[in-house]
DNA sequence: CTTTTAAGTGTCTTTTTTACACCAATTCAG
DNA sequence: CTGAATTGGTGTAAAAAAGACACTTAAAAG
């Protein structure tokens, strides 16, 4: 029986028969970040072994022999969350032996960032929840380790990149803006100077209009101006710094 | 056959068998570069594969089930080139659904940089050689893209972490520490300003020697200090930018 | 109309980066 | 022995970026 992408119910058979011919597992991981009411939260569902009942795991599953990483980490995401145009990014390889009690597996973890609200949870999905990336604790398989991997290399990514914006509506305030970078870095930064960054950067764009139902006074709305960012030719400069 | 660390002999046989049965094959490849006569190079072995023949290719193999990734590299280094007291790290992988013509292989990239100098190739080794990665034109397998990822890994890399040190003499000028900078990122750069930036980051000890046998002035020797580099907790900083 | 909350703004200081030029030490060629 | 060639070693000024910091304004809630 190929290692191809099984259903859940006979997983661990094709895994244990996989084990005996001596050959090894690849999975793909996707940890799904999100960002809701000021949280960095995560996507997780309810492991399926018996070994993991009770604990939380990433959405994976067994690459198919015929499709590339990317395909398999795509694929996992629309089928095990419905989601789909979501921008995933492999974030390395993780393959001690021991790591999946059925068998050898190597897997090759994802991350994304998405906005909560939209990708609603159908109901039906009682298995998968978001989760408070702060409050996690034991996780599934070495899943906790992968997570922590994937949020070190967000922390560095979005700094490096304009990740964020796709955590946010297509119309944003610098507040939410500036709560979303806090949320993922865990610090606190100085409004005038994260403004003054933002806005030199030359790339957010005033819509003109302003937030609404804001217990305060309404912020302006910006939007995040893709073309140009594109158009930057990515400055290749050289900061030796250790 | 168990997808095994195979001999050379017979791996396509298991290659073929495994693509049969609808298994998925995992490797490493490493991707070792080094530092000679002010050009990086990399080392490369003739293909083994008659759909390459007389192309280079990355020294890699088949992960076993009972090694980590990280052991399979190591193995391969010390197997395919001898070497040992590497350090690897890893970039990320591969698997395009036909990188391999044998089979679906997906591959693990690891890379490292050496001295060149330390590592003298034996002369059994005639199929293994340093290949300036300037001059490099094809490759087998989608080698060339894998090493492509790599050394846009090291560019950054080097940046970042003191990796540059093992590619020199345990004692070394300011000189060669700058021709290297520049050979690995492909810029010239300020001599001065690059003196003073390494002075900064106090982690060169001035050993009080001088080079010797160059047709010009010698320069001082410095080394590079590890310990102080260790305890100088990692400073996480937030610049932002994009 | 007072309180609360966050928006919006500007300046000064410090740090970092960049650009740039001269004299000194050694080898080599003649 | 001398001059040419080559690289070592140094400092400063200007520009850019980062960091610290306080007050006025707009809206909502009571």
């Amino acid at each position: 029986m190929p290692a191809t992408a099984a259903s859940q119910k006979n997983i661990e058979t094709i895994l244990r028969q996989m084990e005996n011919e001596g050959y090894n597992g690849i999975s793909v991981d996707c940890v799904i970040f999100g960002f809701d009411e000021d949280a960095l939260k995560v996507l997780l569902i309810k492991s399926d072994l018996k070994d993991f009942e009770g604990k939380w795991s990433l959405l994976g599953d067994l690459i198919d022999s015929k499709e590339t990483l990317d395909g398999a980490a795509y694929r996992v995401l629309k089928e095990r969350a419905g989601m789909e145009n979501v921008y995933l990014e492999q974030v390395r390889s993780f393959g001690e032996i021991n790591r999946h009690p059925a068998a050898r597996v190597i897997t090759v973890a994802y991350c994304s960032l998405v906005n909560v609200q939209h990708y609603q949870l159908t109901t039906l999905d009682n298995e998968l929840h978001w989760h408070t990336v702060r409050h996690i604790g034991e996780m599934a398989f070495d899943h906790k380790q992968i997570m922590d991997a994937c949020y070190e290399w967000l922390q560095k990514r979005i700094q490096e990149h304009p990740l964020g914006f796709s955590l946010l509506p297509k119309q944003f305030s610098l507040r939410e803006l500036q709560n979303l970078y806090e949320a993922i870095l865990g610090v606190k930064l100085d409004r005038r100077n994260f403004r003054k960054k933002f806005f030199s950067m030359d790339l957010l764009e005033d819509t003109g209009e302003y937030e609404a139902d804001v217990p305060h006074r309404p912020g302006k709305l910006y939007k995040f101006n893709y073309e140009k960012y594109q158009l930057k030719e990515r400055k290749k400069w050289f900061g030796i710094d250790f």
